[in-house]
DNA sequence: GTGAAAGCGCTAACAC
DNA sequence: GTGTTAGCGCTTTCAC
């Protein structure tokens, strides 16, 4: 018995007509008579026949599939991202496929390859931390539409979407003066990382726009943005002369980190130190106290990520006008910050 | 000027050679002369050929894919098992495909299909909670391996890889037992997936080992598992007569809402109510207090089910002998438990 | 309205 | 050691 599968060379043996009616018929055909039709879609689903998509990419020259690179799936943004991705690209009729490169650059570029072997129609992007290089995305864009994401380049004339981080981090410096602080700190991510050195400039400008001073000693280097770090940085900021009375943190854990060092320093959150994070983790809300922190929008960057791509696909044009896509974030006020 | 790729054809014009010849070069063929292997690669190189997978995949009638199918990427366990799943199928050259369910039957079914006309080699599953009937799954197995994990059914006779629930809930009761609780109370998780009723067993027949009474009143459901249920049922327990001097939850986001309740109740955490969770989320460590947790080995379980799928794909012969594979938990002993 | 034939890119039996 | 041929399953041009 051979590989069980039905093709169409077997119904149209069944049938008594030639393999290219059957292809017809099943597509639809407007040539093909209404009872061949039946006749042949009767016969494949009592032969539970299932077209063998790789024939179809092979013969197409097109898979139907879009691929996704990204840093780490268990970040929390980075899967709300796919969810956004993969909830339009199913109801578009396409396959994700996805790789994460766990910010190497060197598996990134096997990753790229790799897709490309696989002959996705597009691909869309988030690149590593350590990327520097984009020659493997350039390959990409020569052959097919490339999207990125969340993280940018200027060396890529492809079409971003990308979060405002720089009104994000306006928000909630804003927000830390309204609420009567007069040394906000910063915790500060990686500058060779767009959304790092956007957050900074945010934070920086707004305290400008409200005549207040720019104070080096009040900004840390967060870049790995974990626990540790913002808990050590928290702690040095605790031990200057005059500490801040209120910390913009470059994301939540370092946040998170922060807020066990001013609790052992025996402070209270927000009354001696209010505290803003940035994205939103799950866990921002379900801590005590509940964090302030600028939401990003996950989900719709997925979407309109895997839109632009679909739209890319259909008119080829459009890939000669990359544009770059905004979204707004979301100041989340919650009681780390509120001086009511 | 046409679709840019370079395909054997082409290398093989160039060197006035056979594409036969070429293919068996570039896959270093014995018979092939070492001069023409090198004079092949040196070309396919200079020209930047790359074989086309999706020929490849029609040519061999197998894909080296591996189709996962699971509820949400966006829960923490969830994506540490993909983490795995990636991890030893990339070693293994194996490309993988996800797809997620949102907890719906119906999409489970035509994510299946849809794998299954891509052809892929083998299937992982988590199924949806709303799935009752495996006939989707039935026929699959009939024609490919399929590994089910954390979430199983007598009624589909393949290889599972699951996470010792019961001794998760054992360990954790027990430990809840050595820190002198002597009301310990439950909130469980849904007794048609096997994980809940497992839980709950391991924590009832620990009770009984230690000649504690089961007391049913102590028993509430969480079948949702999320903080407002852990909340609500939490202030139902500190209503009683006699409020339970330990909590063991069925995961961590009940055991969150527990602790807020806790909290707004005005009692201290451990020394009132002492409290424990399960899996071990990012946020369990980053929370006040530290919360206990029985931690599932989600990387590994990712790891074992890709490895036992290669492994049938690799011997036919193993499909006939269905593996149970059982994870350890391991219990994270931090202060919201600890009365020393 | 339907069939025959060719070809997507690759590889493996079979020749020599 | 290399070339010829055929075929994986599908679709589409070209016939009739």
């Amino acid at each position: 018995m051979k590989s069980s599968q039905v093709t169409i060379k077997d119904l149209a043996k069944t049938l008594g007509i030639s393999p290219s009616t059957v292809s017809r018929a099943l597509n639809d055909h407007p040539d093909i008579s209404p009872e061949t039709k039946k006749e042949v879609n009767d016969l494949a689903k009592k032969l539970n026949y299932e077209p063998n998509v790789v024939a179809q990419n092979l013969r197409s020259q097109k898979t139907n599939t879009i691929g996704v690179i990204i840093p780490e799936i268990v970040h929390f943004f980075f899967s709300t991202v796919i969810s956004g991705i993969e909830e339009v690209a199913y109801k578009a009729g396409y396959t994700v496929m996805f790789c994460q490169t766990s910010e190497s650059y060197e598996r990134e570029v096997k990753d790229t390859k790799a897709l490309l072997n696989q002959r996705i129609d597009g691909l869309i992007v988030s690149f590593s931390k350590e990327t520097q290089n984009f020659e493997h995305f350039q390959e990409v864009s020569k052959k097919i539409p490339l999207v990125l994401f969340d993280r940018e380049t200027d060396e890529l004339n492809v079409s971003k979407i990308v979060v405002d981080d720089y009104d994000g981090a306006a928000m909630a410096t804003q927000h830390l003066i309204n609420q009567k602080s007069e040394r906000i700190a910063h915790l500060a991510g990686p500058d060779n990382l767009t959304i790092g050195a956007e957050r900074k400039r945010g934070y920086e400008d707004t305290l400008r726009k409200n005549n207040m001073k720019v104070n080096p000693d009040y900004i840390l280097p967060c870049f790995k943005g974990n626990l540790e770090e913002g808990f050590h940085a928290m702690q040095r900021l605790l031990d200057l002369p005059t500490p801040p009375d209120a910390v913009f943190c470059t994301n939540d854990t370092a946040a998170m980190g922060a807020m066990k060092a001013i609790k052992e320093a025996g402070l209270e959150i927000p009354k001696d130190i209010a505290l803003v994070g940035f994205s939103n983790w799950q866990f921002s809300s379900l801590i005590e106290p509940q964090l302030t922190t600028v939401a990003q929008p996950g989900v719709d960057m997925g979407r309109a990520a895997a839109k632009r791509l679909i739209a890319e696909l259909k008119d080829k044009e459009l890939r000669e006008q990359p544009i770059r896509q905004v979204l707004k974030t979301d100041l989340i006020i919650r009681k780390s910050s509120k001086r009511s």
